[in-house]
DNA sequence: GTCTATAGTCGGATAGAC
DNA sequence: GTCTATCCGACTATAGAC
């Protein structure tokens, strides 16, 4: 009887997996905090608590734990946002859907999102960070995230929007009108420590996420509503 | 008679603050694409063409120089974007002013802002660029960069905004507000590469900028009347 | 003021023992 | 699968010639 652990007496998770996992892990708050560029290899294997070998070997190299960690939030995606955006989907694609309810809709994700992006220290926190050092420094990992969510969650909105100003989800006013939704948002973290700094909080708690919320949810039904009323959509 | 070149033989410009003035150029180049940690001293001599030594010569070392480009960006913000906030904060001072001048002041500084932040290429966009930076790794550089023109222009937005709101310029709610107003503007900048790629654009050109201009000046206008109108500010 | 040469550190990746 | 040891390249900063 061997005493060593095999790959295949774990059933669920043997030790290769778990260096793997504790490295994906790492890889996110890592990725996180300095970046892809920043972030060493030995500081990864550290952080994971696993030998620096461990990285070349499971994953190639450096570029392909980073790949393997922008894996990981496609799939984090996928099973929190995506489900949102798939009820979007399915309402857009039923005739019965009223316009009010479309509106219902929009606010319900604007809410989700604000929280999605702004809760601190949480997965989601640190998926939208490396999200943006993706689009200050691009790498290979930006095209599986644009395909994995950025361009279902951009056209979802944009169906949306379309649908419930009858305008075309594809035209330029549509698609600029949904950044600028997206964008009040996105500055809370594009531009956090400015907004920390000038607003004297030292971080977003609970409390001050539902403020953001509600200040940005009336923002966004005052502009879809002017939108309705107005002739050309733009 | 000495051949060699003194500090004093040339008045305005001497042998040594030129290689000063590359070296700023390049850090703001460099700085701006591949970051501060990122930006070696190799490639930071070799992009200004002068020798590496040259920067603990004039800087002291590497984050002397990056601090010499902060203090530039702030010295160009100041004979630009400043004189713009100098006016408003004229307006606001005197009685005189109309609410329909303050919103005029407010939609003329948004039009700025998106062709300053957006304007590719140029001086203004490589500024934002670094200040991107900042937020996400936030350095000694930042409390330069806030005291020298992002509290000034934070705080007289907020001022302008509370004197059309007819509210205190220092509630959470202005403060908030004029956030997501920034916000709108802020992510075709923060999320260039996302919104290149849903738009199918390769850059932003003077004419999508004017769009972009049309969309976000109609939203802060229609916010702001709406502002107006409502009870309690938010 | 500007250059070369170099010290000293840290990075990614590999080889080979166990 | 996991470890130690090591190669080799790139980095910042300094010393000292010119």
């Amino acid at each position: 009887m061997k005493t060593k652990v095999h790959k295949s007496t774990s059933p669920k998770q043997d030790r290769g997996s778990d260096a793997r996992q504790k490295l994906i892990d790492a890889g996110l708050k890592i990725y996180c905090e300095i970046g892809y560029e920043g972030a060493s290899t030995r500081k990864l294997a550290s952080t994971a608590g696993v030998n620096i070998a461990a990285i070349p070997y499971y994953f190639g190299n450096k570029e392909g734990l980073y790949l393997a960690v922008i894996d990981h939030i496609i799939e984090y995606y996928k099973t929190h946002l995506g489900e949102e955006l798939a009820e979007i989907r399915k309402a857009l694609a039923s005739e019965k859907t009223t316009c009010a309810e479309y509106c219902a809709l929009l606010d319900g994700f604007i809410r989700r999102l604000v929280h999605f992006v702004l809760q601190e220290g949480s997965e989601c926190s640190r998926i939208s960070k490396i999200y943006m050092r993706e689009q200050l420094d691009p790498t290979s990992g930006f095209d599986l995230l644009f395909k994995g969510f950025i361009k279902e969650m951009r056209g979802t909105l944009e169906v949306l929007v379309a649908a419930i100003l009858e305008g075309d989800a594809q035209s330029t006013s549509i698609k600029l009108i949904v950044e600028t939704l997206i964008g009040q948002v996105a500055i809370f973290k594009s531009s956090r420590v400015t907004v920390l700094h000038n607003m004297g909080w030292k971080n977003y708690g609970e409390t001050r996420i539902d403020e953001i919320e509600r200040i940005v949810t009336f923002n966004v039904t005052t502009l879809i509503q002017a939108y309705q009323k107005k002739d050309g959509i733009a």
